[in-house]
DNA sequence: ATTGACTCTAAAGTTAACTTTAGGGTTTAA
DNA sequence: TTAAACCCTAAAGTTAACTTTAGAGTCAAT
């Protein structure tokens, strides 16, 4: 298949795709006399495989990772992929703790506040901001 | 005092300073004769509303908008204010969400792989990503 | 034979929040 | 008076993951 369907068959854009291949993520399986990428049912599961991997948080270059791990799988361990894996796990960790306290934060000073319609010249959350450390 | 003693005091880079500046976050008081950028008590004070701002999770363009309801107080009400807040919350929310379901689906293969020496010819990470929903 | 849909490449643009580079003045202390 | 430390501007670079643009060839149907 040319590219056209095989972007409509993974929903990632024509451009995306030609994006990929550059990255080298995924190449075409060959070309037709006049240059045309061609593609197979393999490259749809890999496609699919980019497509779980960037749900679960995975960056492009974690995701050139992984495929070379799973193109060579005899040649890796269990342990490298969980490695990999359980590295992510910890990013998305750290990221969610600091989320969480930006959210408690704000909330403290935002509970604080009327959120009426009179002047903000004494505003909670303006000062709070202003004050030495809001957490 | 100089843009280098603002740096010093706020720990803000002098670069970023300027930057700022350009971005319409922070002007100088003043210049001198040679061009200096002259600052003082106020810009100290401005900056360390735009630290905490970022530390809540604020964007520049939404501290833009703060530091205008900030210097124009009485011309706004608390309720513009916590608006702006409460926003900012719903999207630490959904974002928080967003990685939490990443971090289940993650736990959710990852748990189940051995994670040992064998080779990953039928891991089930691996697995688990060319499958069809990760969640 | 031509029109429209599809494909190609290479390069530049996008966003956020800075940082780096290049080239050149100013201040201050020894 | 000279050298270090500091300041200036404008423009380009950085990162990630794409998207857009420009210009041009190809394929299928009428």
């Amino acid at each position: 298949m040319r590219i056209g369907e095989l972007s409509k068959q993974t929903g990632f854009q024509v451009e995306t795709l030609r994006f990929y291949e550059k990255q080298g993520l995924l190449s075409p399986v060959s070309r037709t006399e006049s240059g045309y990428r061609e593609y197979n049912k393999a490259s749809l599961r890999e496609l699919q495989f980019i497509k779980q991997a960037k749900l679960v948080g995975f960056s492009l270059n974690e995701i050139s990772e992984l495929l070379t791990l799973r193109v060579e799988r005899d040649q890796h361990s269990c342990g490298d992929v969980k490695s990999i894996a359980e590295r992510k796990i910890i990013q998305i960790d750290s990221k969610i703790r600091e989320l969480d306290m930006m959210r408690k934060a704000l909330h403290r000073i935002t509970d604080a506040c009327c959120g009426g319609l009179e002047p903000a010249t004494s505003c909670t959350i303006l000062n709070a901001l202003e004050s030495e450390a809001v957490d």
